[in-house]
DNA sequence: GGATTATTTTGCGAGATGGTACAAAAATCG
DNA sequence: CGATTTTTGTACCATCTCGCAAAATAATCC
């Protein structure tokens, strides 16, 4: 898993480019890459979420994108880099998971339990096991020596909280909740939900348990029994 | 940061043992150590819980404990011990800070005030920033990929909840919570309250607004007002 | 004082690491 | 076809990495 001397046959995927570009690319002048850049940077963020920043290294993301190093660079620079296109393509994917369900009209409770069902879904993705989520695990770690990385930090942060909170005012309003309920601290409860299970689905808590650890939280927010 | 070549000089602190051992060592045969082991693995606590695991190498923790590499090894181990007794350290040192708080005969609010306070004096400490909860932080990433680290992390996971659990149960006994409150579900939410400013002080959220974040939190558990 | 014991010090070695230089390859353009 | 352009593949570099062996050092024991 560390190193590796990539056996340099079947490297090439024949089908290496059914349509060559998507759509109105007018036709590119030299040779064509031999990967596509979006599941490459898929199989890199794989990567970066399993083993973080320092514990990854060229050569693994080398192997697992079937690119070898100076194509990495050239596509994506160095590895810093890519680790920050890594996570912004993450927090493209949570939060196009998300969005549909913060926009839907639904009942307060149901919103929550679909949220947090689509956060468990990203959570305990991954083929060696679950691998939690990349703003918890493995960003906020950089985030203390990096400043552009804890921008992006603060920003998942505080945009889930926002996210909440404008779902609970919209709940008050419905009457879904007590008039003196103050959805700031209920965000924020909420989010700290999503940091719990976050943490503990990387500590291969089972999905039964997280789920019960999301209905208690829900109870609390909202009231015992639906 | 990174390489060392220490200065040879300068490295031996003169005042290296005031007392040789503390008590009752009846005393060490051969050439006296020039550190000691306590407070070396403090150092090394403190470089783990800023970086990390890969991205501390053996010089800088060499170059921290100013213990040279094979003494490092011969008083720790390999540096993956050495994280795991460092780690160790650190729970030791939490429930420490803690344990007293939950024993104490007091109101419940006051106690989770109290709690909260002393977690956010762990997470907020650092020369050079604040470095989090290294459970939360490090440890969790390592989890997915080693059992040890695994059962550790699960184990304080657990213990949180437990001891949060008995803290609400024992106010529900008093009378200080409803008679319907659920205090499996209030202490997971306390837990995830406390994963929720590891995580928030790592990406540098200044006290006064974690602090805002916890009383909101123990607002919805406890209900408003005091 | 000499033997014994425990620790420090120096430094090495095999290999991994991040990054790059350079030529060969594969496409389009004229 | 040859020129141009872009990407690939190989090889390389300087540095860092972990762990260890061998020698030097400093204490106690007899």
């Amino acid at each position: 898993m560390v190193q590796k001397s990539k056996p340099p046959a079947a490297a090439n995927p024949p089908e290496r480019r059914g349509e060559p570009e998507r759509r109105s690319e007018p036709k590119r002048r030299g040779r064509p890459r031999a990967y596509e850049p979006e599941i490459a940077l898929g199989k890199a963020l794989d990567l970066f979420r399993k083993q973080g920043f320092a514990a990854t290294s060229l050569d693994d993301l080398s192997e697992a994108t079937g690119m070898n190093r100076p194509s990495l660079y050239g596509a994506f620079g160095d590895k810093r880099e890519l680790y920050i296109k890594s996570y912004q393509r993450y927090r493209e994917e949570a939060a196009a998971s998300m969005v549909e369900i913060f926009r839907q009209e639904m009942p307060l409770r149901q919103r929550l339990e679909r949220i947090y069902a689509a956060a468990l879904d990203i959570y305990l993705s991954g083929d060696t096991g679950p691998r939690g989520c990349f703003t918890v695990v493995t960003a906020a770690s950089e985030a203390v020596g990096d400043p552009e990385i804890r921008a992006m930090v603060l920003d998942g942060l505080t945009g889930l909280d926002k996210a909440f909170a404008s779902c609970f005012r919209r709940a008050r309003e419905k009457g879904e909740l007590p008039e003196n309920a103050d959805p700031i601290a209920l965000a924020q409860v909420a989010s700290a939900t999503i940091h719990t299970i976050a943490i503990r689905s990387r500590a291969r808590v089972p999905r039964k348990e997280l789920e019960a650890i999301v209905k208690g939280a829900i109870d609390v927010m909202v009231g015992a029994k639906g």
